[in-house]
RNA sequence: GCACCCGUAGCUCAACGGAUAGAGCAUCUGACUACGGAUCAGAAGGUUAGGGGUUCGAAUCCCUUCGGGUGCACCA
């Protein structure tokens, strides 16, 4: 039996109790059911009863009494404890749990799939740097997170868009092509221009590919650096990216925004909905009526739009694409924004809680020996993307950013991270994914195979340490929903962390295949079985957070 | 000054209002005739920054003090 079916027959037995007028209260919709933490409760706790005591208005543990009773009558329960205050503790019978290997393994790569939030279409836009650029640390924790966080949205049967936003059409990239242009011509680079290396060989690049560009006029030369370092720099941006294995199905180029006219049918929509009035020469959205500090402007006194008013057409056009939800992925130094953000969403007469979520990080530190690292070879003051995945590696780099909540700041240690040792929680999960490889490949040598799901007799898993496991793998489904839900993949690395914990304490004390001249037994397949399925719940939690599940490390 | 995030074991971090607050590392003690020891068993380590409140129950919610981070542009 599968938490979820548990968790069915529990609300069955509530509904039942309800039925015949011991409980006068509402049938919940859903009821939970947990793994507790003390194995003495059970392999299964509800805390049900607590909930109905203050509506039915009797004491919890009476309550607990009646479902108690109730629950003893199904075959697949061997157990039921009223335990302190009210909970009920159940035991399964013996072999009810060995259904969820069964299934991890029949399900394979779909295990853990839900269809929680199936019909939704959502857009969520992470990372979003400039391509003035290298993509520094601060965008290397979205690209990691929002990536996870996007398969596992997918995996939670949502339609996920994967979106790149990138502003070419201010002042940033005009600094950007004259920084090009000065290191072209061997000139230092402008007071407020862009540092680094990458300059240097970009302005090469460009020159390499349009020999004359040096003897065009300052504007001609302005703009041909502008669009050819945008391309350049792009395409270093996306290589890097994909390196780290994230991929986005759209970049949206602010400068399309301009040119369709875009902004100006933003503005108006604005103005329709009364939101819009004129002061010191410049347009301003009235943020204030919808909770802002303040009002902001959206064409300035010099008649030019702000980014602003870009972000403004950028959220329509989203909606007009048929996105239900526009999800944006931002690092705490925009906190200022979601202000100005939900306002906007307000203003255009959409629902700010329920069409958008902006979820911000804190930023992330890197230490090496203790020390704050600063320095990059090739930014002059930031550390970037490819710095950390040359230190540590992709897999340890994505595992790292992954597994803590984006609402921590983070000290990522270097030395640790890109240490081969199980210091490295990366590498302990991992090595499980390794070890129960290779039981396979070696009962693959003796000739045991998995064979048939209707021939393997799951009730031979009876030691502890086997209904520890099947428990864990059990949770796999409600992880991924609930991390999902909270938009925290941090949770499938914590969760896939104690499950490599719990496969090791089973291998441990659980021989799986025969030795020496022993022969294969039934305990030795349902054993296999149980191995198999624990290798596809860390290949799919593996998965979902981009880091692979190596067979031999 | 105002707003948002954070403060949990020596360190890095978990814990959708639930039972005795958990892992890993570091420290100490054990298990190698090894299905991968990159593992496992055990010990020690906490006033969840401090103080109030809400309730059957608070690390979690509310108020407050202290400490750290970030932001408060007709910049992008």
């Amino acid at each position: 039996m599968t938490p979820e079916q548990l968790q069915a027959v529990v609300r069955t037995a509530v509904g039942a109790v309800v039925e015949r007028g011991a409980l006068p209260v509402e049938v919940p919709a859903e009821v939970v059911v947990e793994r507790p933490k003390n194995p003495e409760h059970g392999d299964y706790a509800t805390n049900v009863a607590l909930r109905l005591a203050k509506p039915a208005g009797r004491p919890p543990r009476e309550v607990a009494e009646l479902l108690a009773e109730e629950l003893r009558a199904h075959p697949g329960i061997a157990c039921v404890d009223v335990a302190g205050p009210g909970f009920l503790n159940i035991t399964l019978a013996q072999g009810a749990l060995g259904k969820i290997a069964v299934d991890a393994v029949t399900a394979g790569r779909t295990y853990g799939h839900t269809g929680t939030l199936a019909g939704q279409k959502l857009n969520l836009e992470f990372v979003s740097a400039n391509p003035t650029g290298p993509v520094h640390i601060g965008g290397t924790r979205w690209a990691a997170v929002g990536d996870a966080l996007g398969r596992l949205l997918e995996a939670s049967g949502a339609t996920v868009t994967r979106e790149y936003y990138f502003n070419d059409a201010g002042a940033q990239i005009d600094r950007f092509a004259r920084s090009l242009m000065a290191a072209a011509a061997g000139r230092p680079v402008p007071e407020d221009g862009y540092a680094g290396d990458y300059i240097g060989e970009i302005a090469a690049q460009v020159v390499a590919a349009e020999p004359g560009v040096l003897e065009l006029s300052e504007d001609q030369q302005q703009e041909r650096f502008r669009e050819r370092g945008v391309d350049l720099m792009f395409a270093e941006i996306k290589r890097t990216l994909a390196a780290f294995g994230v991929e986005f199905d759209v970049y949206f180029s602010e400068r399309t925004l301009h040119e369709t006219g875009a902004l100006e049918k933003a503005i108006a929509r604005l103005r329709e909905n009364g939101h819009v009035y004129e002061a010191d020469g410049a347009v301003w959205l009235r943020t204030t009526d919808f909770g802002d500090d303040k009002d902001r402007p959206l064409v300035k006194s010099d008649g030019e739009p702000t980014y602003f008013a870009a972000d403004c057409a950028y959220y329509l056009d989203k909606r007009t694409r048929g996105f239900d939800k526009v999800v944006i992925m931002l690092g705490a130094d925009h906190a200022g924004y979601v202000g100005r953000y939900k306002a906007l969403v307000a203003a255009v007469g959409d629902d700010p809680e329920g069409n958008l979520e902006i979820l911000l990080g804190q930023l992330v530190n890197l230490v090496r020996d203790g020390e704050p690292v600063r320095m990059s070879k090739r930014a002059g003051t930031v550390v970037l993307l490819e710095d950390l995945v040359e230190a540590v590696g992709a897999d340890a780099a994505r595992y790292a950013l992954a597994r803590a909540s984006v609402d921590q700041q983070i000290d990522l240690d270097l030395d640790l991270w890109s240490r081969q040792t199980n210091d490295n929680p990366v590498f302990y999960v991992q090595y499980a994914h390794a070890r129960i490889s290779s039981v396979l490949r070696n009962a693959g040598d003796l000739g045991i195979a998995l064979g048939d799901a209707a021939d393997v007799d799951v009730a031979q898993l009876a030691h502890d340490r086997e209904n520890d496991l099947l428990r864990a793998l059990g949770e796999f489904p409600r992880v991924l929903t609930s991390a999902a839900e909270l938009r925290a993949p941090h949770r499938v690395a914590r969760y896939l962390e104690e499950l490599a914990g719990t496969y090791h304490r089973f291998y441990d004390v659980c021989r799986v295949l025969p030795r020496g001249d022993e022969e294969a037994t039934p305990l030795t397949t349902a054993r296999l079985w149980l191995c198999a399925a624990t290798a596809v719940v860390l290949r799919n939690g593996l998965g979902v957070l981009g880091v692979s599940a190596p067979e031999r490390m």
